[in-house]
DNA sequence: ACTTTTTCT
């Protein structure tokens, strides 16, 4: 650590003036002033930006804030009333407050505090069952006493299903209702108040209102939790937070939590600061290796599980594959061996007991998914075979063993191409341990990994690669110019995106007219920032009111960021694809969604209805959330929402044509069978089966790339090329297109615009000439007249 | 010629 943090508080005092003698200033010169001002309790930026005086009457009287030991905290939280809300404490609470008291962490409170008191950074690695999510922020928060100056503690997550619990987890330890002194803020849902000083939020949340505050002024402390995650938005924020802790707010304290053994790359990143590390509180697994490699892992799966149900003592099992489809046949084919094995069981030998698979994939209905916590069947067990959800995002009780055979589908980018596509990959050793780790979360268990232990040590990554490393950056770079980091190239990321994709990002935003030549954020860039989609998305809401489609493009936009409406049961495709016929557009797939939307509304959102006609009613719900979401936005930025008239036949026409100023980068030209070019890359692609483009579209622009089978593109719209050359023409301009029909195309329509443009300027000029002409005359006469009206008053 | 992973603003 260095000399700074090793300065009496009274110098901190004193740094937070000279290094920020007018806030007001820091905050106005950064590049996001937008139309939106922010609100008045974010504009509330302390010229006190230190620790609160030492209370001398009260609850906390005799807390030096920035100064105070475990012992005097556990005295409070021992005592008689809650010293937070003067209420008394509750029988619920001591219960409570006696089984935190034995968490691993507890032990080291006093070993926390004197890190963060002697450095502004920590991190903090502490494995499941340690304690650390719930107890940490509360240490700093009897540390800080934030409340006594009006300012608050903030906890990330990655994820916002866990920002919610967590929240709710501590608001019961600490005896408040959560909302109150402990709150949580995600996308959608804020449950805070004024009365919060501990809130858990989504780390996309923290961004977002690093936007409008770029010094996060309402915070003594921040936390991100789970950060061996690396997430974009966990990047990005230890990034800003490293740089504001240095430049800005040598006052706000920073701890950075972690999983895995990887801390020592956090440490460093964060220029030395010290590592606290907590041990966790699990169960032993044991691990098993296959001593060879395994040809086909699905079959070897299938065969893991079946001699794990037959020879192992009882005890639920999870086995990790890799996507929806796979999962569905892996259960089907457990269930009959399963069967088999019990019919064919000898009468003298014990028979195997019955087993339950479940499958476990995100788009599963919440219902099914529930079904992962029903217990064993009488005398058998209970399998659950699930994608990497089940690695994180949800944990499943009772689990003893593990089947993991090394893979799982991880997105990759290729800048090159501009594609980002899913790849069946091996995992990383960190996420092979994470899978082994569900096995031993109520008792010691066993994982059964179907590769060779040779393979574990040379095959497998030690980390998985951060995410960063492997998306589109679009968004991204546009959220950190917003966010006033001009120096993209030199920005401290932990582990800097390759320079192309960065290009690509700049590129992209360049064509949209995000940003300038000269990498500078445009007006139009700063409205696209406040919207929370991808760039092309936004771009398409602010030209939306050009074209009369507000409406229109906000329905569109929402439903292209929520996951498919469209279900497509295995055991009912065609009565499926004929209900999803029923919504089908003639022009393309967005207007089909379009489509959707309406009769959703107009059967009042009735989940009968859906499951009716094979669409997903909690996406749909979602859909509608996202909307109001984006409409909201627009309404703050002064768009205007409007829409055309439906029975004109140019409505459409507009819509289409105004997606197209979002998507002129992603278009594709027929070719002889079925065969579509990509108009700029020249890649090969064909229409995904889903589509339900009905005509033989020459141009199409599409949505998505993917690579399964085939290249394919997917939500596909027919499109004029005419239009391209209106929304983009630097970008169509013939001379950059490659060569071949498309560009043959665009030139022809060029030239007969020039033409046509040639003689209209010629009439139009003739017509101002003879308009000109006119005036000049009728300006003549008048002037005569007015003579001679002077001449006849002289004459008086 | 024949179909989707996870998460977040």
């Amino acid at each position: 650590m260095g000399k700074k943090d090793k300065r009496s508080r009274d110098e901190f005092e004193g740094d937070v003036y000279t290094s920020n003698p007018n806030p007001y200033l820091a905050h106005a010169s950064s590049s996001s002033s937008l139309a939106s001002a922010p609100s008045s309790s974010k504009m509330r930026i302390n010229m006190d930006a230190s620790l609160p005086p030492a209370p001398t009457s009260g609850p906390f009287a005799g807390l030096i804030p920035g100064q105070t030991t475990a012992k005097q905290a556990m005295a409070l939280e021992d005592g008689h009333a809650n010293p937070f809300t003067g209420r008394a404490f509750t029988k619920r609470y001591r219960d409570i407050l006696a089984k935190r008291r034995e968490l691993p962490v507890t032990a080291q409170r006093d070993e926390f505090l004197a890190m963060i008191q002697r450095s502004q950074m920590v991190v903090l690695e502490g494995e499941t069952g340690s304690g650390k999510t719930t107890q940490i922020p509360q240490y700093l928060l009897w540390d800080l006493l934030p409340h006594l100056n009006g300012k608050m503690i903030a906890c990330t997550q990655p994820r916002r299903v866990a920002a919610m619990s967590v929240a709710k987890r501590v608001a019961e330890e600490m005896d408040v209702e959560i909302g109150a002194e402990v709150g949580y803020s995600i996308r959608f849902e804020d449950c805070t108040s004024n009365k919060t000083v501990l809130k858990y939020m989504t780390d996309g949340m923290l961004l977002r209102e690093a936007m409008m505050d770029h010094d996060l002024s309402r915070y003594a402390a921040i936390i991100i939790d789970e950060a061996h995650d690396r997430t974009v938005q966990t990047d990005i924020l230890m990034g800003l937070l490293k740089d504001l802790c240095a430049k800005r707010r040598p006052d706000l304290k920073l701890i950075v939590m972690s999983a895995t053994l990887d801390a020592e790359k956090f440490q460093k990143y964060f220029n030395d600061a010290p590592l606290l590390s907590v041990p966790g509180r699990t169960f032993p697994v044991e691990v098993f290796y296959t001593p060879k490699p395994e040809p086909d892992y699905l079959e070897a799966a299938i065969k893991t599980t079946m001699l794990i149900h037959a020879t192992q003592p009882p005890g639920d099992i999870l086995v990790f594959l890799t996507g929806e489809d796979e999962i569905e046949d892996a259960c089907r084919r457990l269930r009959g061996e399963a069967d088999r094995l019990r019919s064919r069981a000898a009468h003298d030998a014990p028979k195997p007991g019955p087993l339950l698979a479940v499958p476990l994939y995100s788009s599963l209905p919440p219902h099914q998914q529930q079904r992962i916590f029903d217990a064993a069947p009488e005398g058998g067990r209970k399998v659950v075979v699930s994608t990497n959800i089940a690695e994180t995002s949800l944990t499943i009780d009772g689990i003893v063993y593990v089947v993991d055979p090394g893979f799982s589908k991880q997105k990759v980018y290729n800048p090159r191409i501009r594609v980002e596509s899913l790849l069946v990959s091996p995992i990383s050793q960190a996420a092979a341990r994470q899978r082994a780790g569900r096995a031993g979360r109520t008792r010691p268990g066993k994982c059964f990994r179907l590769y060779t232990e040779e393979s574990f040590d040379k095959d497998l990554l030690p980390q998985t690669y951060p995410e960063m490393l492997r998306t589109n950056l679009g968004n991204i770079v546009l959220q950190l110019l917003n966010l006033g980091v001009q120096d993209l190239v030199h920005f401290d990321f932990m582990d800097p995106p390759a320079p192309e994709t960065l290009m690509r990002a700049l590129e992209l935003l360049n064509f949209l007219g995000a940003i300038t030549d000269d990498g500078e954020l445009t007006r139009t860039g700063q409205l696209m920032a406040e919207f929370p989609v991808d760039p092309e998305f936004s771009k398409m809401l602010i030209e939306a009111p050009h074209y009369k489609c507000s409406m229109e493009m906000l329905t569109i936009v929402a439903m292209l960021n929520v996951p498919n409406v469209f279900l497509r049961p295995n055991d009912r495709k065609k009565e499926a694809d004929a209900a999803k016929a029923e919504f089908a557009h003639k022009d393309g797939d967005h207007l089909a969604l379009l489509n959707v939307y309406h009769a959703y509304l107009h059967n009042q959102r009735d989940a009968k209805w859906c499951s009716a006609n094979y669409l997903n009613p909690r996406t749909l719900k979602s859909a509608e959330n996202v909307r109001t979401q984006l409409s909201r936005v627009m309404t703050r930025v002064g768009l205007p929402l409007v829409s055309g008239d439906a029975s004109k036949k140019a409505y459409y026409d507009q819509i289409r044509k105004c997606m197209t100023s979002g998507f002129f980068m992603q278009v594709a030209r027929a070719e002889r069978g079925g065969k579509y070019t990509t108009v700029m890359d020249n890649q090969t692609v064909f229409l995904h089966p889903s589509t339900c483009l009905l005509t033989n579209a020459e141009w199409v622009m599409y949505n998505e790339f993917v690579m399964t089978s085939n290249h394919y593109i997917r939500t596909v719209t027919a499109i004029e090329p005419g239009w391209l050359l209106d929304v983009a023409p630097s970008y169509y301009d013939p001379k950059a297109v490659p060569e071949g029909p498309a560009r043959d195309d665009l030139a022809r329509i060029a030239k007969t615009r020039a033409v046509a443009k040639a003689i209209e300027d010629r009439k139009n000029k003739k017509a101002r000439t003879d308009e000109e002409d006119q005036m000049m005359l009728e300006q003549g006469r008048a002037a005569q007249k007015q003579g001679r009206g002077k001449q006849e008053r002289r004459r008086k």
